[in-house]
DNA sequence: CGTAGCCTTGAAGGTGATCAATGTTTGTGG
DNA sequence: CCACAAACATTGATCACCTTCAAGGCTACG
């Protein structure tokens, strides 16, 4: 846990979010607020938790997920860099608890905000509006992936890594903008692990995933994916 | 097509949305509507469409639905008295599409709102946050329906009534707060009619559901219901 | 060095999909 | 009011896809 650093403060200004405000304001939405470094699979929340705070993710990524009945972890969202995480639940009732855990992916730097400062500095009509549209992206991936529940495996996968191509090459091949393990996949498709791996197996002897030159790392060939996406 | 009628505008206060709202912000908020009448099965806008409007539901209900790449229908949200529709999409740039479509469920009665008046009068944080709230409740329903897709098909429909339960009885044996075709249960699960069929068969038998004395309405032993939850 | 988390493979089995045929209900127009 | 179409419901037979179970391997890390 330490404080914000100014190069913090520079990059919150990129963040969809904090586009174009004025310092001012952004200083006071973020009053009281403190980074924090999570390492792999550490919690920031879990559900039933108490609802205290919630963050922006300066580094790293957080994934976003419940237990279902069963034991296994059924995983709503990836939550990448500049994602706000838990900002809904600062609206709730006193006494609230958190629906869903927030788990850490790697290495993760945070930056932590108390819900007072969310109810007196983020009430806010542009910021509310911001707010809605990041979580209108969500909830349009979601429906995405809804609108594929009756495709077979193959299509949901492919939909799936193609939602998360790290777009700043515009090659052929691409890579992830964050490492997935096939144990995520198979959670965030509510599916089994042994089934992931038979898939993806089969993309690979197609070509459509091809292992990285360098390391252990996976290349995506972004035209047989989008293949796999039709019909 | 027509004008807002006292009563309606009575009915309106007692909407989450309105709760305690001065006269005045309400006449603002609903500045340039108007009632429209849908038949069963009218759109109210199609997935596709460029965003024109929003509604409130003053009678009867709209799904919420996207086509699938196979030409079934996956329905998202089946929204009620009092909900709103399609105002996510008013802070969405111009041009923009809805990616949806809205379909009524039986005569519907709505009160049709302009972007423009969202844009002007809706921008308030007390409201964004109320709708935030609305949108916290949907998110959090999909996110239980994804919860549970590894379970059986009888725990999912369960569930499914579970969340359609009329509470104003408070009997053991309930009702539906909507009608709810054998078709749309498929719909709203993304499987297969006849699958619903073959397990609502099942729970006939059971005395799960029962046929009402009266009509060909059905009625659902909580008790027997919850217990299908259960595991 | 041993444990924990993830990956992999194979064999067996079940749940739900698909296809085809038929019945029922509702609404529409002549 | 009847005839016809459209939407919804039902049933059975067959089959594919994905799950489950069991066993073992790999890699990272304290």
């Amino acid at each position: 846990m330490s404080n914000l650093q100014t190069h913090d403060l520079t990059q919150l200004k990129t963040f969809q979010l904090f586009q174009s405000l004025d310092s001012r304001q952004l200083e006071s939405m973020i009053l009281g607020s403190c980074v924090k470094y999570l390492k792999h699979r550490d919690y920031f929340f879990r559900e039933g938790d108490a609802v205290k705070d919630f963050c922006i993710i300066l580094e790293g990524a957080i994934k976003l997920l419940r237990h279902s009945p069963r034991g296994e972890d059924i995983i709503m969202h990836f939550a990448l860099k500049g994602d706000v995480v838990g900002a809904l639940l600062m609206n709730q009732k006193e006494g609230a608890i958190y629906p869903i855990s927030a788990k850490a992916m790697g290495s993760t730097r945070i930056l932590c905000i108390p819900k007072s400062t969310f109810r007196q500095h983020w009430l806010d009509a542009t910021i509310q509006s911001r707010l809605n549209s990041l979580l209108y992206q969500r909830m349009n991936s979601i429906q995405d992936d809804k609108t594929m529940s009756t495709s077979p495996l193959k299509v949901r996968v492919s939909n799936l890594l193609l939602k998360h191509l790290d777009h700043s090459s515009d090659e052929i091949n691409q890579t992830l903008s964050i490492k997935l393990t096939r144990q995520e996949i198979a959670d965030a498709l509510g599916v089994a692990v042994e089934s992931v791996i038979r898939t993806m197996r089969e993309m690979y002897s197609e070509g459509t995933i091809n292992k990285a030159s360098d390391k252990s790392d996976e290349v995506i060939n972004i035209e047989k994916l989008l293949k796999n996406l039709e019909l």
